[in-house]
DNA sequence: GTTGTGACACATT
DNA sequence: AAATGTGCCACAA
């Protein structure tokens, strides 16, 4: 068993985000096991080998904001696929308060 | 092998 | 309060 490097260790943290809620770069990197990979994340979901198995859209920096350089389908198209979810999203901006993806798995 | 950049985060000014 | 600079790690040239 080879542990990879950090991408797949990362992807496993974004696929386990469930539905409806958010997680920021530096939340992903610190589960992954990495509180400074916040920016091998961001490069990690840039590459997105499985844009299918990795919702990149509910991956999000700091401020709940996403990246102006989403190029995925335009940040309009994570704004309509978190709605999808049941996330609100304000000036791009998503309440991280409320859709914060918390360890609290029941 | 070294240098530079990057879908970030944090600290300091 | 906002803006800037720095730190972190990994990958590309």
């Amino acid at each position: 068993m080879k542990q990879k490097n950090s991408y797949e260790r990362i992807y496993e943290v974004v696929k386990q985000i469930p539905y409806g809620k958010v997680a920021s770069y530096g939340q992903i990197a610190a589960l992954a096991g990495n509180p400074r990979w916040a920016r091998v994340v961001g490069y990690a979901l840039h590459v997105n080998p499985d844009p299918e198995t990795i919702p990149c859209y509910r991956v999000v920096n700091r401020e709940g904001r996403l990246s102006e350089a989403f190029v995925f389908g335009g940040v309009n198209q994570q704004k309509a696929l978190l709605e999808q979810e049941g996330i609100e999203i304000a000036d791009n901006c998503v309440d991280m308060e409320r859709f914060r993806w918390s360890k609290m798995v029941y």
